[in-house]
DNA sequence: AAATGTTTTGCATACCTATGCAAAGCCACC
DNA sequence: GGTGGCTTTGCATAGGTATGCAAAACATTT
């Protein structure tokens, strides 16, 4: 087995040169002469020598090594996320320790990714965000949150985080919405403890404001496909009359809304009713859905996750800001003007039961 | 900055023990009395201590690192698995290290996961598999293929793989849609050079075979949503015949062809072309779509993965296996009998040009 | 050819933890 | 109380690399 065991002093040795002159071949930099470099290299590769990233973290205190957290991998959002911020990370030599948050075990993780002495750290999980970015700021590790903010607290120290314009895509929607004529608009909330879902309900809520409306409906989705459903079963079933809009807190929920609406109540999409939704993920723009919604630029998002990061690793200072990444409306197929004579007040079946 | 810098040399100090009775405390089942033990995670806990993994790599020569090597993170297929892959790791206090691979700098990305001393490596990644697999095993890590096999040469080593049950699935998609009275039965290929494309294949075409069938068409869509739906109007375009059914070699290829189809031939399907795809991918079940397809069963994938994997670092030799895990036919609503009367050799409109 | 400046090299040490080994402590038992 | 068995503890070292410092080699100038 000639397999791993060998190291910059077995390179030395065969090149005939010091273990610093191997060392300093494999740092970009560093003061070595062309022949001991040459020599070292041709030494190197007849043994089949990698120099132990492991080792020369223990001295650096550098690990080139960020984690990633994550709690929802199903949510349609983030393989593309991470793709990307892989991606790109790889390019600046850094790669990606996944941690799978599982609600429970919240300190368990924490620790485990403080003993990989990562460089840094990608919140994309919902729950326990506070508590354990507050602990690895603590622990002078920068931490970005991904998709969310954090409730501001007197005391605690601010954390940075990237996000889409989720007040400004919300009221946006309701514009849209409104400008069309619909009148009965409902709303499907995400998680109903998140920034997200907060900011886009605001953002929406005061669209409608600006248009002298509110909201016809409200229920609770929770970022779930099967929850969402649920929702707009509820929303469609009750007695009175059923909304002509509907907007989901995300494209996740936005897309299982209009499959229930035609395949299980019968109704017509966008003829009877708009559906809009957020972040506009790959599926939205699928020809069975067209889903008019207002985007979450996942490059962008990624390029200043990143830019925040490495500036802070660099500079070895812990700097708090707070990115909002601007993104726009993607009007397709799933909102339609509505004109007296086809609103659904007159027009609409009644509900099924 | 009270950050990192304490080792256990500081908590050996503040507890008035030695740097082991530290080291022991924090190790599972090593030696420790129940006093000394205490003293020892008190001071810990003051001073805010973790264990550094890195450094425990470098002695133990384990870094509890997994290697995972992706090429094509939009593949529907990949979320799911990293998900379950990753919380099943974790679960045996193993963590992914994401490795993205670009094609060109395969040289590049291995060099770095040796460097990290990766305990193991999934690989995921169509493309460079063999040479990466030839060099991984050679340095003495385990290698694990996820759904892909590597052709065996002589005086390789042989590299473990896990698959799911390819030629068997072909053989009942085919077995399925003879049985609906099909004839004219077309192919969509994935990525020709890949293996499971090729059992797909086989297996399909043994199938049909096996009914005295043939294939009626044959088109490729390298397992790419665009090629597919090409792929879909290059087959109904042509002059001749349409194909009454289709089978795309992924879910994510036959949702692209059912959207092609639908929305851009007007077609109806499966009145008049029914569709088949493989994997079993979550959308597969979206009310839109409700796919036939060849279940490739995710958990039990992962599970053997992992199993093979942990076996081979704990024994510490590398043994060779090649798994292949069952799965089912998902009869769902894109197949549907055909009638001599309903058959599209009759009811076919004109294909639009 | 000497003197000066610049690059290259080796030595030694530090980073942080695990572990073999021997010494020390503890317990019970005859 | 002494002896044997068992557990606990500390010492010292190893694991692989980066880097400050001083010595050495080389290049340049007068």
């Amino acid at each position: 087995m000639p397999g791993d065991r060998v190291s910059s002093i077995d390179v030395a040795r065969h090149a005939g040169v010091s273990q610093s002159a191997v060392s300093r071949t494999f740092t970009p930099g560093a003061s070595v002469g062309a022949a001991t470099r040459a020599k070292v290299l041709r030494a190197a590769q007849a043994l089949g020598y990698e120099p132990n990233a492991l080792a020369r973290s223990l001295i650096t205190g550098r690990s080139r090594i960020i984690g990633l957290v994550v709690s929802q991998l199903d949510n349609l959002f983030y393989p593309t996320v991470l793709e990307h911020l892989s991606r790109r990370l790889q390019a600046d030599g850094f790669h990606l320790l996944m941690f799978v948050a599982d609600e429970a075990d919240s300190d368990a993780l924490v620790e485990n990714m403080l003993q990989y002495r990562v460089d840094g750290i990608v919140l994309g999980a919902v729950t326990l965000s506070s508590a354990l970015a507050q602990r690895c700021t603590a622990a002078g590790i920068p931490v970005v949150l991904f998709n969310r903010v954090m409730a501001r607290r007197r005391g605690s120290p601010a954390v940075s985080s990237v996000r889409g314009d989720n007040v400004r895509g919300g009221r946006l929607l309701a514009q849209h919405l409104l400008a069309l004529g619909h009148s009965r608009i409902a709303f499907i909330a995400g998680r109903e403890d998140s920034s997200t879902n907060l900011e886009r309900e605001r953002g929406f809520v005061q669209g409608l404001a600006d248009g002298a409306r509110h909201l016809f409906a409200r229920a609770v989705g929770g970022y779930d496909a099967d929850q969402a459903a649920e929702a707009t079963r509820a929303l469609f079933r009750s007695s009175r009359k059923a909304p002509d809009a509907v907007f989901a807190a995300s494209d996740q929920m936005a897309l299982a809304v209009i499959d229930t609406l035609r395949h299980q109540l019968s109704m017509r999409v966008p003829e009877e009713v708009s559906v809009v939704g957020f972040d506009n993920v790959p599926q939205s723009s699928w020809p069975a859905y067209q889903l008019t919604t207002f985007e979450q630029p996942v490059v962008p998002m990624v390029e200043a996750t990143v830019t925040l990061l490495l500036e802070q690793i660099r500079s070895g200072a812990l700097r708090s800001q707070s990115l909002i990444v601007r993104g726009q409306l993607c009007v397709r197929a799933t909102t339609r003007m509505r004109t007296r004579a086809t609103s659904s007040r007159f027009a609409q079946p009644a509900a099924p039961r």
